[in-house]
DNA sequence: CACATGACGAGGG
DNA sequence: ACCCTCGCCATGT
């Protein structure tokens, strides 16, 4: 396989329960910054193959980017069932929800 | 080889 | 917030 497609599945295999990624943000940690549309056409081909969970990913606007209802309407229900919030407009909010993986401690909690 | 097609994203009006 | 345009690039026809 190749390696940016096997850094992609090992990122989005670290996502925790209760958060999301952006395929953009998945394609530039696997070294890919233009990757984004492979990352999205390798979900929509393989992702029963990895046992993945192809639910914790959205787009960078914080919508679910599929097309058809029966499966972005599971996608949500999968993350409702997480704990991932939805906005009035059916979107995410990635402020709140979105992972990095190398996030900084800021001071906003202390104060 | 030329062209169309996306589970995308950024920028501008 | 919405809509459009453009850049991107592996795959498919």
């Amino acid at each position: 396989m190749e390696p940016f497609t096997q850094s992609v599945v090992e990122i989005i295999k670290e996502i925790p329960e209760g958060k999301v990624m952006t395929y953009g943000q998945i394609a530039s940690q696997a070294g890919n910054r233009r990757g984004a549309r492979q990352v999205a056409r390798f979900l929509h081909t393989l992702s029963t193959k990895y046992e993945l969970p192809w639910h914790r990913v959205i787009n960078s606007k914080g919508e679910i980017s599929l097309s058809d209802f029966e499966s972005s309407n599971l996608q949500k229900l999968l993350l409702e069932s997480e704990g991932v919030k939805f906005t009035r407009s059916n979107t995410i909010d990635l402020n709140e929800f979105q992972y990095h993986k190398y996030d900084t401690f800021n001071d906003f909690d202390l104060i």
